[in-house]
This record gives C-alpha cells, sequence and structure tokens, in this order.
DNA sequence: GAATATTGAAACGCTACCGTATCGTTTTGA
DNA sequence: TCAAAACGATACGGTAGCGTTTCAATATTC
C-alpha cells in the first residue's frame, strides 16, 4: 500500500507539511481555535497561502490533520520495582510531555470548540489523553500484579484521580513539584480513613 | 459608600448592565474569548454597541467585569452527618452548577487566554474556582473532627483528586454519574494499598 | 420647562481574513 | 528537453468586526 509515488511533477516538500501542522498546533495553543488563522498559519510556518488551500479544504480539516499527526514521545514506562515510585515518574513524565508540546492553552481550545465540533476533541482524546492514560493504567495493573495494590480497586478511577489532581492544582492555580505529587499519590495510596493501619511508612519522611 | 445618584440625565438601565454581562458569559463559554466579538455580545444582548463602549473600554474589560459579577448560587453545604454521604453530594452540586452555568466551556475560554491575561484567569479562580474548593475542604474539615478522616490528610491534596477526577472523565470521555462519583470518593477514601483492613464496608454494597 | 445623560440604530472608514486566481520559479519523471 | 505538479508571492472581491460618530427618542434632576 506504499504509494511508489508515480506520479508526475514536482513531490510535496514533507518539510512542509510539518511546517504547517507544527503551526497549527503553535497557534491552536495560544491563540484558540476561533483566534488562529489560515493566514497566520502561514505565515508562521513560512509557506504560502496556496500551499495550505492544496493540502486542506477547512480549517477543521487542518486541525484534525494536526491532532492526528501527534505522536506521544513518552519515554518507556518507568518501573522502579516499586509502585508508587513508578506513578511519582509516570505523572512528572506527563507533566513534562504538556510543558514540551500541546499543553494546558490546546486543551482549552478544544474544550471551547466540544460543542460545535465534537470529532476535534475526540481526536485529542485518542491521540493525547487516552495512550497516556492507558500507560498508568499499565503501571497501576503491575502494582495489582505484585500484590502491592488491592484487587478490588477500579484502576480507571484511581487514574482519573491522580492526574486530576495535577490538573486541579493548575486550576487553582497551586504551584506544581515533586513534593506535591509524592503527597498526591501517598494520599491516595493510604486513604483518607481512619484505621489502626494509619502508620504506614509515608514515602518522604522529611 | 452608596452613590444616591445626585448626577442629572437618565440614569443606566441595571437590567442593561444585567444582559450585556449574561450575554458576554454565554457568548465567552461556547465561542471563546478571540470567537467573542462585541458586536455579538451586542446582538446577543439586544443592545447597541454604544451601549457597551460607554461602560468598557475594552474587550478585556469587558470580561473581567463579567467575570467579576459572577456570584456562586451554590446551595447550602451538605450536611448529612456521613462525611462521604456529604462528599458525595458536594460533587454532585457542583456538576449541577458547572451544568447550569459557566462550564467546560468557559474554562477552555480561559486556559487559552491564561498566557495572554493571566489576571482573567486569576478572576475565575478568585469567583469560581476557590470559592468551592474552600467549602469542600470545610466538608472534609468536618469529617476530620469527627474523626472519621485521619488528622495527617492534606485536605488540598483530597480535594484536588476527587474534583479532578470528575474533570478528568470529562477529558477521557467517560460518561459522569453518582455511581461513579461515589466510586471516586470510596477509591480515595480506602486507599489504594492491601492492607489488613481492606474489608471496610462499600458505600453502596449492590 | 431646561439641562443632562442613556438608549438603540445607523453609518463611517479601517483592518484582518476569507477563499480563489494568477504569476513566475523550482523540482521532479519521462 | 518537456510536461506536470508544488512552491511563494501577490492581488482579487467579499465579509466581519473594529472603534467612533451622529441622531432622535427617552428618562431623570433641578
Amino acid at each position: 500500500m506504499t504509494t511508489e509515488d508515480p506520479r508526475p511533477g514536482r513531490p510535496r516538500d514533507p518539510q512542509t507539511d510539518q511546517a504547517i501542522l507544527r503551526a497549527v498546533l503553535k497557534l491552536l495553543t495560544d491563540r484558540g481555535y476561533a483566534g488562529m488563522s489560515i493566514e497566520g498559519v502561514a505565515s508562521e510556518a513560512g509557506v504560502g497561502k496556496t500551499t495550505i488551500y492544496r493540502r486542506y479544504a477547512s480549517k477543521e480539516e487542518l486541525v484534525a490533520a494536526a491532532l492526528g499527526a501527534l505522536r506521544d514521545d513518552l519515554g518507556p514506562l518507568p518501573d522502579t520495582g516499586d509502585t508508587r515510585s513508578d506513578i511519582v515518574e509516570m505523572i512528572l513524565q506527563m507533566r513534562q510531555a504538556v510543558r514540551r508540546g500541546a499543553g494546558f492553552g490546546m486543551i482549552g481550545a478544544l474544550l471551547v470548540e466540544e460543542t460545535r465540533s465534537p470529532e476535534l476533541f475526540e481526536l485529542m482524546r485518542e491521540r493525547l489523553l487516552r495512550p497516556r492514560r492507558d500507560e498508568a493504567m499499565m503501571v497501576l495493573q503491575r502494582g495489582v500484579d505484585r500484590g502491592e495494590i488491592r484487587a478490588d480497586v477500579d484502576l480507571e478511577v484511581a487514574v482519573q484521580a491522580m492526574v486530576g489532581a495535577v490538573f486541579m492544582r493548575h486550576m487553582f492555580g497551586v504551584p506544581e513539584s515533586r513534593r506535591r505529587i509524592e503527597q498526591t499519590v501517598d494520599m491516595v495510596w493510604n486513604g483518607l480513613a481512619v484505621s489502626p493501619e494509619a502508620d504506614r511508612l509515608p514515602m518522604h519522611d522529611r
């Protein structure tokens, strides 16, 4: 199914493709969907408008292509032998990824557009959110297999809570830190309830 | 400090004020900041453009006024006697409030604008997010006072995790329900860790 | 009744962007 | 060398929104 390029004429420059999609992600992130213009993308990518219109018929198609081209450059799953440490490392990785690439701005842009174009939001779920959630659940599953995490725990809810806490800190304006992530994992790990077993070792003991 | 309106001339119509701010919130929510136009606000509010420009010098000022006028119509704090039930009810209340008023769309709109206008985001924190967080923490504090929640638990992190889970479900596209909220609270309540005390009564026992 | 300010409507010139078309140049295959 | 397609640049007419001005009608104080 590999297109052998049997067509005559000058082939499309793959670097141009890349530059366009990169520009879309950048402008989408810090201008929003409505604030992003095709001319802006062309200028940002150093490309003629024609070049964009030749590839994509509409703004939505263009954004969809940019989201579709997203690949996760998440590192390998952390595996320190200790599940709590693994979770902390994983969340730190996620935080790094959000900082580097499409961050909260892009989440916001698509959140606004969710009603109008659910497909775009779904695309982000597929490309950005779910892969990371799945990795997180694998880390937790390893904890279950090791006998560190109870088998009856709903791992999906656990991931929602721990990752959600990071998000809420951004919302509340609470500075994020490794310390705070450890605190979060510990809290979810140990639970809130008073219990005779309440003197489990804290992860960080300063 | 009550302005006694000693000025001559026709006074401003307070209903007009209200209509403008309501229109701003609506358009901000479902068009985003960049997608919201002054003319659109005027049209939505059934008001002349002049009337808006007389009050606000810029778009940012206008939006700030709309956010500043936000008041929480959160009901009374739930107090069933059981802290877990209280938490569940409170999260359900929040969910309702998000549905009725400025919802995920507005969060998205301000998230996009965060870099450009941090003051707007801060205003939302102040008016929308922190009041609810504070209420949530009061509910948890009551649990501590009752001896249901351990005193060494960081209540702020607990709130971040439980509310954040709701947010992440929206992000992941997982349908929300009372059942799922109960599950979340139970999970955070009991923690993940294997323990001899693992046979605590689940909140919903079907 | 006189003075004053607000209101909605309409029009202003201006800019940004739309989507399309045309251009000469460049890069490929035949 | 020639045909074909991609490229950046530029220009086109059209629309939407900008922020301002003018206007007649209305509401209020003195």
